[in-house]
DNA sequence: TGGTGTGAAAACATTCACAGCC
DNA sequence: GGCTGTGAATGTTTTCACACCA
């Protein structure tokens, strides 16, 4: 008799989960064998509450009394997360911000790779970062289709950034990494639901990597609320 | 009589807030003077009840048939957030990646101002980047004292990044933008309840830069989640 | 005894329906 | 008629208490 595992993790917690799996490779390196919901509680910065139910959410992996091995969490927490596989990536858009990205050493967290760079730009396609030649935008959708690459980082200028998510996700990219400052959306005149934090698009996941967003959040946090919000009634 | 009006913007508001503003940015570019929270919504890629109910938080700013001004709404907001206020921010750790961050023009984005830049390492500090000099850590204590600078970016190495944000609480500083993949913490032995996703600590509120973290989120959305989820009972 | 796993409760966030006003 | 503002309902996430087991 065959019965299903909660398919949906929340996504509070798939963003914990990749917190907690940094601690423990934090805790395997400095030769710990062992740790508890209270001690990855502190270094997450949660309740240890939160530890045990979040873990909850795929399995049943301490020993009670003991805590957990650092070992073996740390394994299903990548298989939990699908970091067990390979993934290759594409980076769309080789400027500033496309090089520097592209020449940041991605191999060395589990089995991403970086396997091919592209732009529009005559003067930059046909150059090379590392031992990966940018292409050309118009070669894109015969490599992606090829090679079966599913996941983009999307770093060109943010005029330009929601006509070139359509063409990945026509191309059969279903998973955008947005570094730029907009919040991309399907083609008009397409309708499906939204859900949780992470926005769906036929099948298609943004995550999006903003500072000046997180610089504006810190402001409201750090401003004293307390003047304007008194009203006269 | 006076009332106080809600002081607590949930977070999860307070990101919605920053894209409804830029979204107000580029209508006002448009040159379009009204919008509604449908409008709005289609966007920002969330549903009218939720950008009604986001604005509602803070105060009532539309008309029942008309919608919303765009440049009331956007003033609004700004008011909101705190963005009406002169931010000084410096940035901690100019290596590579601190030296983009720099470079990066943030003063166009309402009053953020970087006025000073920080590092430990003798080749770089004496160096200058626009016209900003890089100073020594030793005369941040001071620095941040002297021009009641509230906000710095974290951009040292990982390894680092702990010791130096204890430095840079301890000098007054009272909101970090951390761009190393850990999470921060206060010394051992501070006990503080977290308020909400933006985490406190002695007053002192952090919000993460992580591009690794939103990768493997990805991945995790990514992958085919059905055969590992089905499992023998 | 110590620390996990989990059902139940509380808190929080989103969705909805509709009253009210331009 | 159209679109906002908002109490109530729903859904989701977090917190908690405690049963259970090494």
């Amino acid at each position: 008799m065959k019965k299903e595992r909660a398919l949906t993790i929340p996504s509070a917690t798939v963003s914990r989960l990749v917190t907690y799996l940094r601690i423990l490779e934090e805790l395997e390196l400095a030769g710990e064998p062992r740790t508890s919901s209270s001690d990855l509680a502190e270094r997450a910065q949660v309740t240890a509450f939160q530890v045990r139910k979040d873990l909850a959410y795929f399995g049943r992996f301490g020993k009670r009394g003991m805590g957990y091995s650092v070992a073996l969490l740390k394994r299903e927490i990548i298989d939990a997360l699908g970091l067990n596989l390979h993934w290759p990536v594409i980076v769309v858009g080789m400027g500033r911000l496309g090089h520097a990205i592209a020449n940041f050493p991605v191999a060395a967290e589990y089995q991403f790779e970086y396997v091919g760079l592209f732009d529009v730009d005559p003067q930059v396609v046909g150059t090379s970062i590392g031992n990966l030649p940018i292409l050309h935008m118009s070669q894109l959708p015969s490599f992606v289709h090829e090679r079966g690459v599913k996941m983009a980082f999307l770093t060109v200028p943010p005029e330009r950034a929601q006509a070139t998510a359509e063409k990945l996700v026509q191309a059969g990219i279903t998973s955008i990494l947005n570094f730029a400052p907009i919040v991309l959306r399907p083609p008009l005149s397409e309708n499906e639901k939204d859900v949780g934090k992470t926005k769906t698009w036929h099948n298609v996941t943004v995550e999006n990597v903003d500072f000046l967003a997180g610089m504006k959040r810190l402001a409201y946090y750090t401003h004293d609320p307390k003047s304007p919000a008194v009203e006269e009634v």
